[in-house]
DNA sequence: GGTAGTGGTTGATCCATATCAATTTTGGTC
DNA sequence: GACCAAAATTGATATGGATCAACCACTACC
């Protein structure tokens, strides 16, 4: 999954022409791109957003995309790997705020204030498409189906954030984790892979830190759930055997 | 607040010319402009939104702005009053996902699906202005600067999602009493309202399906956060005493 | 002005999850 | 393959807020 690519530009953030490190890859042959900005296009606009878009960046696990506080000049779209974002607090700690996977954007957290509010790393050997967005915002002047495009894929950021507080709000510790599982189960089918098996790229700590729980419960509720035969768990990776019951456990009042 | 309009045209949704209800304003003239989408657009431009803005359109206590599942036409700007947005569960029970008050921006949650993922309902006396989503991105495309007003106020809408979410995941109850108490004076201040004198306009059921904590909690939240004389209460009328406590509240660690 | 309904407060008890603590497993490195 | 740090699991105890219950305040309506 993340092994097609060298990793000859690690640590390299600015990227002078693009393709430098995967010339072969464009928008318009990217397999994630139903998933990602292009869907909608015609093949014209989708060349018109590759000249914008800068490849590369390969970064290694811990490495950092922004920093909470920095100025916000691109989002980013994920192109293999994984991403968490989180905040750092005034007293020490942090709060996860999200996990990104292949074909999402990352870096919409700036675009209010022209400063990230939070910081996002990857969770294992990833890569990016750099999107500037002051280019973006030019470009999708002229292609009314980008500006469309970018517009839903906002909303469905604020509708899934709405999802999670709801979560948060109304939900036991084993209904939070079973809808975690179930989102990145449905995620990844979205990239045509197994709905039933996957890797969990977090750490428990990651898990808890975005669910509102403490480690120690995460895996409390995953032993419970391996138990009792909804799931499969060997490590970090998981499967889904259940389907159906754990979307019923999510379901069902608190 | 709520009373320099006539209220000939509850119940009336669909508005054929504009004005029809209070002739004399337009975004030029709002009071709320600034924090409105008019915003950083010239005076030809705020004509333009104009001819498409639909104005009047009061709803009473418990009226309804649009219904879960409804297709989605338009986002509302407040004009005056206050909604509130929430969720049905299946088995029955709600989940409040939003308050909104004047100068802000409602009906976003259905800009992804094209189908509102919440209903909103007045908490008051209140009326909106209607911005037919269609045509005002078509607008956008012509205005860059109304475009990029609004990729700003959907990054709003992220990055207080996301707040809330972290209030929800690592805080106790009194620190999210506190922190929709701080929340709400920030947001009367910027309408050149007092920060420290605000009436709540919802429930305190409302309050806690917001915050995730029952009314009780809420309840004895607001008593002892009173008894401590960091807010003095009668009703739903809340004083801010000690502003800079109430901050140092919600920023500890929980 | 009595009554019903809605919203709000306060008290007593209980439970889900946090916290504290100890142990095991894993992965990396010399 | 021994050693170490980080991650994960499991158990025992503590607690914040839910739940259950009783009561009060206000408004509306006959």
């Amino acid at each position: 999954m993340t092994d097609d690519r060298s990793t000859e530009l690690i640590g390299t953030y600015s990227i002078p022409q693009r393709c430098q490190h995967n010339p072969t890859v464009t928008c318009s042959d990217c397999r994630l791109g139903e998933l990602c900005l292009p869907i909608a296009l015609d093949s014209i606009e989708i060349n018109q957003l590759d000249t914008i878009v800068q490849r590369g960046k390969p970064l290694q696990i811990g490495d950092e995309l922004f920093h909470e506080g920095a100025t916000f000049n691109a989002i980013y779209a994920v192109r293999s790997g994984s991403f968490k974002s989180y905040k750092l607090f005034a007293g020490g700690g942090s709060q996860v705020t999200g996990f990104y996977l292949p074909g999402e954007i990352v870096g919409m957290d700036g675009i209010s204030s022209l400063t990230h509010t939070v910081s996002t790393v990857a969770l294992e050997t990833s890569s990016v498409c750099e999107i500037p967005f002051k280019r973006f915002t030019e470009l999708s002047l002229k292609i009314p189906s980008l500006q469309n495009r970018f517009f839903r894929m906002m909303g469905k950021e604020i509708t899934s954030d709405q999802q999670v507080r709801t979560l948060l709000s109304v939900k036991t510790a084993e209904q939070r984790v079973a809808a975690l599982l179930l989102s990145l189960s449905t995620r990844h089918q979205r990239r045509k892979l197994s709905a039933t098996r996957l890797r969990l790229p977090m750490t428990r700590a990651d898990i808890g830190s975005y669910l509102g729980i403490t480690i120690e419960t995460v895996s409390r509720v995953l032993s419970k759930l391996s138990k009792q035969g909804l799931i499969k768990l060997d490590q970090r990776e998981v499967e889904i055997c259940k389907f159906n019951a754990l979307q019923e456990l999510v379901m069902e009042k608190p």
